[in-house]
DNA sequence: CCCATCGATGAGCAATTGATCACCGCAGCT
DNA sequence: AGCTGCGGTGATCAATTGCTCATCGATGGG
């Protein structure tokens, strides 16, 4: 393996390694024993660790992926990244993600923490898997209104009261639809004390929890009714891959506008820019190009996420070159030999 | 692997070592990024170490044997134990050792070093290997008086003058017989100043480079004439399995007398536990008796020797169930019920 | 209920390691 | 010959880690 070390110094790179690592030496001991300068042990330990000599392994449990985390969180410059491990079943694979997910949060939340919740299947199967292992007393509160005509787990509010009963937090919900049909009634919605105070409650949250929605005609944003079919189509053809709280994006992050953003009740964008750990949970197998676009518009900060998608989207990011992309500022989108960016790094 | 652990726990480790030795993320950013406290991801780095989760294998060159130096070092409380490759030939096992004695030398001695340096094959066999790769201004002196009925390489003056040439230092020879026929001969020359001067040069010696002699009739003491075969079947029957200079221990490290030592002029074994480094140089098969014996006493601090030796010695310490046995303090000898003692740690 | 014990915890200090910097030696060039 | 650049080196300071200790909470026993 260390093919360019003579003999001499890679046994001696050995010995000292082994004396530091297996032997539990400090360098100071070392230095004593071989006649040699602390700093001088200190390089030839270096030495030892790019030359391969020492070798470490972290055992890790079955169905963890410590490595494939690792190259998401470094190609999207994520604060973190979970990957679950795969199942065949879309509704298992469902479930072991959002165990992940319980596990993030299970870890994070503290007393004090204010967590604000979106729609969306993938978040929606969380709280089934969430039991802190002690009382936190936290609050959820609702990023977004609430539609009848999607499954009740799917609803911020429901999610939020799940969640809260089994940390032994507060809940507080957005008495409010998801959209509305005209503008004006949303700013009158808005204004109103009691949406504007949980509205105001969600911006200011340490934690959003979301998902990621896709383009087709399957996805939240459709079945809830804040988009019609035709608009839909319409944000397609005009490049939108995916969405964050109905905030869609191409395949580069740019964002992609659409009227129907001026009926949505629900934290903005820009809201969510400004919560420090925005949490993406994302399950279903159409996604990894909603998954590239959205992590590529520097919105997220952790990404849970199965296995197959993670591997998929890394495998775009490869293939288009462009690795985390370039953040929206506005654009033709004609996606013509625009050079790799960099993401704002938006947590300084 | 981890059984003991549960799968959150395990998981959890499994991260916090990842970050750490995997993206080297320091216990600070580890505890901000977990939510934890910085003391708390110390422990959990220590409970993943010792749990398994964490495997630190060191790649050593092909026949380092950095474990059963580890065992050695350990079982008999030296200061280092160097493990040669072995081989089916004698003479290529003797130059095997000696190329390892060699580089610890190389690797020990700075500028001011005074080493001194004993009789026998084994060490004999050093100079032939010792290449310094820059001058070191120091000392070889002999420990011992030479005899004609050896090979010259096996007289110390020789193995001095030799050792000296290729360092640059100097040598410092003893001009006396290794033994004389009377006690008051002995008396004499040991009072001479050629003789006292040399003899205090290397009882003040930084490193005492010596061989370990069996109790064999081909054995140098014998050969040299220091030791006829009659006295050589007396020590034999008392109990003796090893010397170094011509001081005979049993099984136990407990010194063997004869008369023959206030016939000999060298070091005694009092004057050799003053030395900071006693460096024994071992490489011959019927060796592992003398070898234990020798490690039990106490006197020496560094070990080089071929692998089968080892491996015998450390069997033999295991069958007996002692250890590293009993420093010698005089005794009846009768081995019965004797419980596992301590080596006096003689380099506090 | 109270009390004693034990283990976990973070604050804070000690020890060790990482990293910077001035200096030195060496090799190559003029 | 002198000069320059480079890499290695140890002294030293900064950063990180190891460890001690006081405190707290949980548990079990009376």
């Amino acid at each position: 393996m260390p093919d360019d070390l003579r003999q001499e110094e890679y046994e001696l790179l050995a010995r000292i390694a082994h004396r530091y690592y297996v032997d539990d030496s400090t360098q100071e001991e070392i230095a004593r024993e071989f006649g040699l300068s602390r700093p001088k042990v200190q390089r030839l330990l270096d030495r030892a660790r790019r030359a391969g000599v020492v070798d470490i392994h972290i055992q890790a449990p079955p169905g963890l992926n410590l490595d494939l985390e690792d190259e998401l969180r470094r190609t999207f410059k994520l604060t973190d990244a979970i990957v679950g491990p795969p199942y065949p079943d879309a509704q298992a694979q469902r479930e072991a993600v959002a165990r992940c997910a319980a596990r993030y949060l299970e870890r994070r939340l503290a007393d004090g923490s204010v967590v604000a919740v979106s729609h969306g299947r993938d978040t929606g199967a969380l709280p089934r898997f969430f039991h802190p292992d002690r009382r936190i007393d936290c609050t959820f509160v609702s990023a977004m209104g609430g539609s009848p005509n999607v499954d009740a787990p799917t609803n911020p509010n429901e999610i939020s009261r799940a969640l809260a009963e089994r940390s032994g937090g507060r809940a507080v919900s957005l008495y409010a639809p998801a959209y509305v049909e005209r503008a004006e009634i949303r700013d009158e919605l808005r204004q109103q004390e009691t949406v504007a105070h949980t509205l105001r409650l969600a911006a200011g949250a340490d934690i959003a929890l979301v998902g990621i929605g896709g383009t087709d005609d399957d996805c939240t944003m459709v079945r809830s009714g804040c988009l019609s079919v035709d608009e839909m189509a319409r944000l397609r053809s005009q490049g939108a891959v995916g969405d964050v709280l109905g905030n869609y994006v191409d395949m580069l992050g740019r964002p992609v506008s659409s009227p129907h953003q001026e009926r949505l009740i629900a934290l903005t964008v820009e809201d969510l820019r400004r919560i420090r750990t925005a949490v993406a949970v994302v399950s279903e197998v159409e996604k990894p190009r909603a998954v590239l676009g959205v992590l590529r518009s520097g919105v997220v900060d952790v990404l849970v996420v199965d296995e197959p998608n993670a591997r998929a989207v890394l495998a775009l990011a490869r293939e288009d070159g462009l690795g985390e992309g370039r953040r929206g500022s506005g654009g033709s989108g004609s996606g013509a030999a625009v050079p790799a960016g960099e993401v704002v790094d938006r947590r300084v």
